[in-house]
RNA sequence: CGGGACGUAGCGCAGCUUGGCAGCGCACUUGACUGGGGGUCAAGGGGUCGCGGGUUCAAAUCCCGCCGUCCCGACCA
């Protein structure tokens, strides 16, 4: 425990080193971690971010995980312009409208006053659907199967680190098709790529669903989402793709002519996943002691940290620079904490922080019995102590296994938390028992005057209409009317 | 846009009520000791007190204006 001396008095206060608790503040707590494990600083305009080496290190291995998904199933990266003339935006009608309010416009270049305004996207349909409407005129031409790694800028009221920052980074796949069959099929395709790198990767259970016609992106005929739950029961939107039909096809001419040489409208998709997934990890996984990463997103997967002084720490330090070397060759992504001027029990509160799911520590007692101290991140076998003695000829593969256990018991937990706090509700009082510290199952009119009732009062929202759930109707949970949907849908506190 | 708080060293803050040498903790630098759970001692460096104006012999402090940031709601990947 933490604590200070005041005169005679010993008083238990946080540590200033330490991070808030999660269940005295989640928010504070958030913000805390991405500071101090070094993810994140505030960039000097609002609502921006600098993501530092270790965060975006934790970016580039979901962004590699998940090209090579899109990749394997016949998608091409391409890049389009971060600058689009304002008129693109216009052309359909309800993507403006949804946009509008967060659009950065630039009007001035050169020194000059631009004749027509620019915006910065704030998403690439626009600008993709033009280019399209010049690449397609056969049906042979599709399907178009294109994605982007990029940037976008959206003005936000509300800015929060990864979760919604003015600029972020992301991946958009967008897609054109002969018909709404094959559209459709490739919405649901990448919602499964994301699904699969939420659980696979992140260890993060989301549920795949559909978004209420309210929730809709700005332009789609039908969006549909990865919801996660965080570890304060609030529900996170970690991935989206979204079937067009042939609203943008129609609104930038992308046609094709078919086999019977008539003229037809495409049918599009569009899909991402953002920087808004590190949050998720975050805010999934961590606990009192900081980060939790897991082992596949960890920028280190262990860290060995040598113990010693003087000569004792010249052996310690070459053993384990050996061993490091070793477990590389091995596939595992391993860091040798060399930091002299500190000490040994400030690394080891450090890298849990940090959110290393293993630390071996290395000290002359450990090189004598040919062994390195292993520590979990979690410690998830309790009948073993809290350090386990690993011996070095067999480090790589019981590491490796170790990382694989870790990173199985850390998707179980996701698993086994999100059904804990996931209510089926049958009445108004269980709804708002249910939303306070997770989610509810209920059914729905689907009225946007109901769902605004509900928000009001327990500033719970429709997150999405779970694909695995059953058929069912009945009365809505808020107004008795007939339910819609034609099954629960899954309310939530959301980010 | 509504509600609240705050701008003083890299970070966290005190000082402001009652105007009078700009401070504390952490971090940083140097040295010595130390090192298996957030080390000790010593010596140092670092400031446009958010910005502009006013009052005053004198402003971090009082007055006026502006700007910015953070937190809570509505918006959202």
């Amino acid at each position: 425990m933490n604590g200070r001396r005041l005169g005679n008095l010993k008083i238990m206060a946080r540590d200033e080193r330490s991070v808030t608790p999660q269940s005295e503040d989640f928010s504070a707590w958030y913000n805390d971690v991405v500071f101090r494990a070094e993810l994140v600083d505030r960039g000097p305009v609002r609502g921006s971010m600098v993501i530092r080496p270790y965060g975006y290190r934790i970016w580039e291995l979901l962004q590699a995980d998940l090209d090579r998904r899109i990749k394997a199933t016949g998608h091409q990266n391409a890049y389009f312009p971060l600058l689009i003339p304002q008129s693109y935006m216009e052309r359909e009608a309800e993507h403006v409208e949804g946009f509008a309010p967060e659009l950065f416009t630039v009007t001035r270049a050169g020194g000059k006053e631009l004749e027509e305004p620019l915006v910065i996207r704030p998403t690439s349909e626009t600008i993709i659907g033009e280019m399209m409407a010049k690449w397609i005129s056969s049906h042979r031409d599709l399907p178009l199967l294109l994605n982007q790694w990029g940037n976008v800028l959206r003005w936000e009221m509300r800015p929060r680190m990864f979760l919604r920052t003015s600029e972020f980074l992301w991946q958009e796949g967008h897609t054109a098709h002969a018909t709404a069959h094959d559209a459709t099929a490739e919405t649901m395709l990448a919602l499964g790529f994301y699904q699969d790198v939420a659980v696979e990767v992140a260890a993060l259970a989301t549920v795949p669903g559909e978004k209420t016609p309210r929730e809709r992106f700005a332009g789609a005929e039908r969006t549909f989402t990865i919801e996660g739950m965080m570890r304060d029961g609030r529900a996170l939107q970690a991935g989206t793709s979204h079937f067009m039909g042939t609203n943008f096809a129609a609104a930038f001419g992308i046609t094709y002519t078919g086999e019977s040489g008539t003229a037809e409208l495409c049918h599009t998709t569009s899909w991402g996943m953002s920087t808004r997934m590190v949050g998720g990890v975050i805010m999934a996984h961590g606990d009192d002691k900081g980060l939790v990463l897991p082992p596949a997103l960890a920028p280190y997967q262990v860290v060995i940290v040598p113990i010693g002084r003087g000569e004792q720490a010249e052996t310690t330090s070459a053993a384990a620079a050996e061993l490091a070397a070793t477990l590389q060759r091995a596939g595992i992504r391993t860091h040798v904490d060399d930091r002299h001027q500190l000490s040994p029990g400030f690394k080891f509160n450090d890298w849990e922080m940090r959110g290393v799911p293993i630390r071996l520590e290395l000290g002359p007692r450990d090189l004598a019995a040919g062994t390195a101290l292993m520590s979990r991140r979690l410690n998830y076998r309790r009948q073993d102590a809290a350090k386990e003695a690993v011996p070095l000829t067999r480090a790589p593969h019981l590491l490796a296994a170790e990382l694989a256990a870790f990173q199985a018991v850390l998707a179980q937990r996701s698993v086994n938390f999100r059904d804990e706090r996931t209510a089926v509700v049958n009445s108004w009082l269980e709804f708002a028992t249910a939303v306070a510290v997770g989610w509810a199952l209920a059914l729905h009119c689907g009225d946007e005057a109901c769902e605004d009732e509900i928000k009001a009062e327990t500033t719970a929202s429709p997150r999405c209409i779970p694909l695995a759930g059953e058929p069912e109707q009945g009365s809505c949970i808020r107004c008795g009317k007939p339910s819609a949907y034609g099954k629960r849908v899954i309310f939530a506190r959301a980010y």
